[in-house]
DNA sequence: AAATTCCTTTAACAAATGATAAAAAAGAAG
DNA sequence: CTTCTTTTTTATCATTTGTTAAAGGAATTT
């Protein structure tokens, strides 16, 4: 919880009452490798905190499983298209290492909103970041060669190499596990 | 205006005294073909909204001119990865038609915000709209083809190929224009 | 430890896209 | 209307990425 609490700060400094009010409405979450979080099809009605582990979104496309998000530790796990429009979602999500997570009733948090506007402020601003991130990652996907896009996560987030197999990576990346393959074998 | 106020009702409904305290931070202005609406390195500290006319935010990449994003009337405008950010933008932003934009100044939104949480809920509800287009357009790079991408703009913005110039589509759907006028080709 | 399953690499070939150059078409300017 | 500029198309060749198949490694299960 200090976690979380630390993690709010960067954004935005609510009250310690506000974050009680906040603390109210989690579940505390222990997962095992591969377990799944939220499942396609659902609607999105929780945000997880993820306080120690790794997660990833994924959807299917054709029967081929494409990873559309990789979530390290000290960041919210959320499916955006989904709880923003309140609709199902066709991704899911699952951890690829036993994690520990802080679920957050969507629904509970809105209430919080209506009574407390720093609370919303504060999730407004976390998204508002998340925003900036996906707009980032348009720009490697529309115009940087699949090479890049593999130096530049390595580059920002060298430890997922190791933790997250190269399937999925490749998948994150927009390519084929084979293509990512001959990528590495040609840097090295 | 009332166009304005037309838009913000579908996002989150506001008091008439509350619209017309936003009414007072707003400027109009008229833009005529290929001006600059925002320049490149400057920090992003205006929110349009696109009355009437075509945009589009681009950058430079190896000195080539990359559509970032195509903006429609009724649309807001806005170089979100600076105005969140608070950073100079490597984006520039000028409209493609003669074009009647209302311009919000961003600082005193935020004053605004701090007043009324409604009007913090209104934006918020707009840029998270916005923020979910972002996520469904890495689904379309990160894992369609060229062709695909090009016939998905087709079909939800047919409008598009007939008002920006084939250019600026290319780069906006991540190919080359001698790429694009390929794919046209087959199509026909 | 052996067996099984899943992940990663390698190879060969196919398909898609990029780069460059030139021609054709369309638009803008005088 | 004519000229000039910009946009779009076409062609050719190079490069990147995809597809399929097979083999080697690593991890998990029994």
């Amino acid at each position: 919880m200090n976690q979380l609490k630390k993690y709010f700060d960067d954004f935005h400094v609510i009250s310690q009452d506000s974050f009680e009010k906040i603390e109210k409405i989690t579940t505390q979450l222990n997962l095992k490798k591969k377990e799944e979080l939220q499942a396609i099809g659902k609607t999105c009605k929780t945000i997880y905190f993820l306080e120690k582990g790794l997660a990833r979104i994924y959807y299917l496309k054709d029967g081929n499983d494409i990873t559309d998000n990789l979530i390290l530790e000290n960041n919210m796990i959320v499916r955006v298209e989904s709880l923003f429009r309140n609709q199902p979602s066709r991704k899911a999500i699952e951890v690829l290492e036993d994690s520990e997570i802080i679920a957050i009733d969507a629904q509970k948090l809105m209430n919080l909103y209506d009574e407390n506007p720093q609370i919303e402020r504060l999730f407004r601003k976390i998204f508002e970041a998340s925003h900036v991130e996906t707009i980032n990652r348009i720009e490697s996907l529309q115009f940087h060669s699949a090479e890049e896009r593999y130096k530049e996560l390595i580059e920002k987030h060298p430890e997922v190499i190791k933790r997250v197999s190269l399937k999925h990576i490749a998948s994150y990346l927009g390519i084929t596990q084979v293509s990512l393959s001959r990528i590495r074998a040609i840097q090295n």
